[in-house]
DNA sequence: CGATGGTTTAACTGACTGGTTAGTTTAGGA
DNA sequence: TCCTAAACTAACCAGTCAGTTAAACCATCG
């Protein structure tokens, strides 16, 4: 009812902290980044991280759910906006690339969250994370009872998908220090998207040739 | 020539030294991690860690090299135990899940430092990683020429296995947070063997029905 | 015995940390 | 125009950090 210039300019305060918080713990972990690099980046003075968030540790939920929330999105709609199976199963791990593009520090802060194990992580965020699981469940479920896909675990095939693309976009980093001791892969050329689409066609339709 | 008591007692002093930091980075992080920590679980003074491995980036590029070197052991050794194509790829995973067994602390402390891009990681450990990707590389060249595999790009496939499976390891201890929101899954509860052991059945064999 | 050299220790330093606070500026309604 | 509350700042605090140093320890060997 009030969206006063004074309240607009606050949330956008609030929501450049979030950003610049989301980038430095990406970049350096919980525990090395610093709250005054924080505001530094956001532009603001330290204090402001304070009065308009909390401590280092609600930064970091803050950060984490609302990337996580960006995610949902991404793969809701993603869903939504297909019906085959198979072209519904794909859009899931694009949806994730997509998200990643826009937010380049989003796979750098899930890796280290999840390696953190999830102290800081309020229970809104593993909602988030559940909700995504939900969709690829169903996603699957849904292609089995039409005949297009055979029952697997849905658990299993999330966090497969989740864990090799976030591992992928972080390996990607190191490319460069590879080149003298590896034969450049074709597939890691075309970056994230590449690495992406032949992962699901390899889980898809399988290593081992069909038996007759 | 001479293993002399007290060279003996000093290799064995940076042994524990080193397995110490393998743990403490692996809890908090390198920027969270503290070399005073490091020292009291290593049962040490302060200042052995500098005379005995050097500063905090040089400890933490040992313990990650010689955690790189374990699974490149284990892998190569499953590898050379196996000669029918299927089994031989499925050998891989599961002996990065029982070096995992033995060091818990394993996955944490490979997630992060592929979360941190590896400012601190000394070629040697690139060369292990390079080295284990081979391994995968040559399983799976092997099964295309016997005809038991489609050829497939050995890079993603690597990647996504060892993504899948440090992700998994690292996600299995926010089991119990979620345990409100989502119905318990049936492969989580045999622990990271069971979930292993679900993914590489549903990658041989593809998720797709088989055409006819 | 005493000298030698690798090993260990406690004490210390200066830089930096997350967090607070007293006080100043600005916007908006009466 | 004045007043109030929100927004903001600079200075500061107490504690922690990685890293150093000088002195002491101790096994070995002449």
């Amino acid at each position: 009812m009030k969206p006063t210039r004074a309240a607009q300019h606050s949330a956008e305060v609030r929501a450049r902290i979030i950003e610049a918080a989301g980038e430095v713990f990406a970049e350096c972990g919980f525990g090395g980044a610093g709250v005054h690099e924080i505001a530094r980046r956001a532009g603001v003075n330290k204090a402001m991280l304070y009065y308009h968030v909390g401590d280092k540790a609600a930064l970091f939920g803050e950060t984490v759910t609302a990337n996580l929330g960006r995610i949902h999105a991404a793969v809701a709609a993603a869903v939504a906006a297909h019906t085959a199976p198979r072209e519904r199963l794909k859009a899931i791990p694009r949806a994730f690339v997509a998200t990643v593009r826009e937010h380049p520090y989003l796979p750098q802060l899930m890796l280290r969250e999840i390696a953190a194990g999830g102290p800081n992580l309020p229970a809104a965020a593993l909602a988030e994370m559940a909700e995504v699981m939900r969709l690829t469940a169903a996603t699957l479920d849904d292609g089995a009872r039409r005949r297009a896909f055979r029952r697997v675990d849905p658990f299993v095939t999330h966090l497969m998908f989740v864990g090799a693309l976030m591992f992928m976009a972080n390996a990607l980093r190191l490319k460069g220090r590879f080149a003298n001791m590896l034969p450049i892969p074709a597939a890691a050329a075309g970056g994230l998207e590449s690495l992406s689409d032949t992962m699901i066609a390899i889980v898809l339709d399988g290593i081992a040739v069909k038996k007759a």
